[in-house]
DNA sequence: GCCGTTTTCGGCCCGACTGTTTTCAGTCG
């Protein structure tokens, strides 16, 4: 059976890291993980691709060779290529490639001259007192692969953005009052609105980087510092965080936090177009020979390579550097567009605020509308509503309407989608409402073919306007189910059915590259927050940037619109 | 292994910090 993009990227970042250790070529290496990114944040299926007779060559980064492994993994499900290298090079060693201050170099050395084959071997290794034998491993690297092998599981956690976020901002306000500090931000993958972070990047400016330095390697709650310089120093949190400080000054500033911003593959993309023009980046600025030519802002940088200022949620070299030097960028949607949200709960299913009180805080916050999207009965353990409680609420939103001013409720509900794909409340009911969230919460565990079709039986019905928090997934806790993204797309165009983009941290659900998927097919967006409290309101923010990361325009998310635009649009299936 | 305004060969982003060294290779981001 065909291979998927994320099976076909894992086989290639596996012969990446096996070439790795065998001392292959690193630029060989790197095509490898390049094709793996490539493959992995392409918004639709090699298999399809393949199907239709696309020429994989055209894509950057896959040239002849590679072409042909995607290709047989599509058609085979296997890859020759790796199976041989597996022999070869013991797939025990990858594990090593996790420890710290082991990469390929000394993983081939410890394979070499130990004969060591996996993390036991090298335990064995350090007990026996063998690895003091070998050149290039001096006590203190033996000191901290002991710490390491000693550890339970190795650390390559991600954190969720809600969790890591405030982190930042809490170590970033106590710095800022250090002497001789000019400017302090959060760089890394937080400023690019990642979904999960795996660390904290700072950047800041200082006439004096001592102090500044000095209080970030003794913050009280550091469990250790793995490195510290005058320009660079990096902890570990006792939580487990790591996070890096780069203190420059403030003519380097703009710059440095750039090169901090990344991405990796956005800065290699950008400098390597640089270096074709005769210039050079660093995080000290741009160069022409030895003279600088930009460093002032991070526009400035972008302005060099004659391309307009590129948002930190869009560099991720997926496209936005072509689409800057081409005029192409999008111009994304942002929080104050948001006139209104399409998705939240009241006390009378699993909320913990009235209507009312939820009508009153999106008031608050400027919407002209909000609707109230209670689960259904057969999700009992949110107290779903039956037919009679949900014409009871009916009538209280007509009610509160005609008293409520500034605000306009809309009767929806967040309806459940059954075993067979049927709706869970009946035709009668449903037509009484403005328009449905319909979202599956059980039987996660199908085939993607069943739970297409099941999903696919749903979307007949002419009540179904908005799919809820499509994929399933809890990030870090449940995987997506199991579902045949394209098809579903495909049929929400024809359809005219809209996803919604659901803005809990834990969610984020579609994500980012989906979002582009549904924006190329014409595909609308709900940005909602799936709110459960008046405060839940304010997650906006998290889909927003999930949705910018997506390439998401003000005209693809339908809640940038009007109450009279937005009450037909989502009345037009029926 | 990929790629091309140095185009079918010879390049491939760039610098800080560490540990193990007597001047630098390896790792990391």
């Amino acid at each position: 059976m065909g291979a998927t993009n994320q099976e076909i990227a894992n086989a290639f970042n596996e012969i990446a890291e096996l070439l790795d250790i065998e001392g292959a070529n690193p630029f060989r290496v790197r095509a490898y993980r390049n094709a793996a990114r490539t493959i992995l944040s392409y918004p639709s299926e090699m298999s399809t691709l393949l199907l239709e007779g696309f020429d994989l060559t055209t894509l950057k980064t896959i040239g002849k060779d590679l072409s042909a492994k995607i290709t047989e993994m599509v058609e085979t499900g296997e890859l020759q290529f790796l199976r041989e290298l597996r022999e070869k090079v013991s797939p025990g060693l990858e594990d090593l490639l996790r420890l710290p201050g082991l990469g390929p170099k000394r993983v081939h050395t410890l394979h070499e001259v130990l004969g060591i084959n996996s993390a036991a071997d090298l335990k064995t290794a350090l007990e026996t007192g063998k690895l003091e034998e070998v050149s290039g491993f001096g006590p203190a690297m033996i000191a901290s692969l002991r710490t390491a092998l000693g550890k339970k599981g190795l650390d390559t956690r991600r954190y969720r953005l809600d969790q890591i976020g405030p982190v930042a901002e809490r170590i970033v306000s106590l710095l800022n009052s250090s002497q001789g500090v000019i400017r302090i931000e959060i760089a890394g993958s937080i400023r690019r609105r990642r979904e999960d972070p795996k660390d904290i990047d700072i950047v800041a400016s200082c006439t004096d980087s001592r102090e500044i330095m000095e209080r970030f390697t003794t913050m009280e709650d550091i469990q250790s510092v793995v490195m510290s310089g005058p320009t660079r120093s990096s902890v570990i949190l006792r939580s487990g965080i790591h996070v890096d400080l780069r203190a420059v000054t403030e003519e380097e500033f703009a710059t440095t936090l750039h090169h901090f911003t990344g991405s990796k593959a956005h800065n290699i993309e950008l400098r390597t177009l640089a270096s074709r023009a005769g210039l050079k980046i660093n995080e000290y600025g741009v160069f022409r020979g030895d003279t600088r030519i930009a460093y002032e802002s991070e526009a400035a940088i972008y302005q060099t390579l004659g391309m307009p200022y590129i948002v930190p949620e869009l560099r991720e070299n997926r496209g936005e550097i072509e689409a800057a030097l081409a005029g192409r960028l999008p111009r994304l949607i942002e929080v104050s567009q948001i006139r209104g949200d399409l998705h939240a709960h009241t006390t009378y299913s699993d909320g913990i605020n009235t209507i009312e009180e939820m009508a009153l805080a999106a008031r608050e916050r400027g919407y002209e509308y909000l609707a109230i999207t209670d689960h259904t009965h057969h999700l009992k353990i949110a107290h779903g509503l039956d037919e009679a409680r949900i014409l009871e609420q009916i009538e209280t939103i007509d009610r509160l309407n005609g008293s409520l001013e500034g605000i306009t409720l809309l009767k929806s509900a967040e309806v459940d989608i059954l075993d067979d794909g049927t709706l869970d409340l009946p035709d009668s009911v449903l037509e009484k409402l403005d328009f449905t969230v319909c979202a599956v919460h059980y039987r996660f565990n199908l085939s993607a073919k069943e739970q297409t079709a099941r999903i696919l039986k749903a979307m007949e019905n002419p009540y179904f306007t908005i799919f809820a928090h499509p994929t399933g997934r809890l990030l870090g806790l449940r995987d997506p189910y199991l579902l045949d993204m394209e098809t579903i797309i495909r049929t929400c165009a024809e359809r005219h059915i809209i996803l919604e983009l659901n803005s809990q941290p834990d969610r984020l659900d579609i994500h980012d590259l989906h979002c582009r998927m549904a924006k190329d097919a014409g595909v609308k967006i709900a940005i909602s927050t799936d709110a459960h409290s008046v405060r839940d309101l304010d997650l906006i923010r998290y889909g927003i940037s999930q949705g910018r990361r997506g390439w998401l325009e003000t005209d693809d998310v339908i809640n940038t619109r009007r109450l009279d635009d937005i009450v037909s649009l989502l009345r037009q299936r029926h």
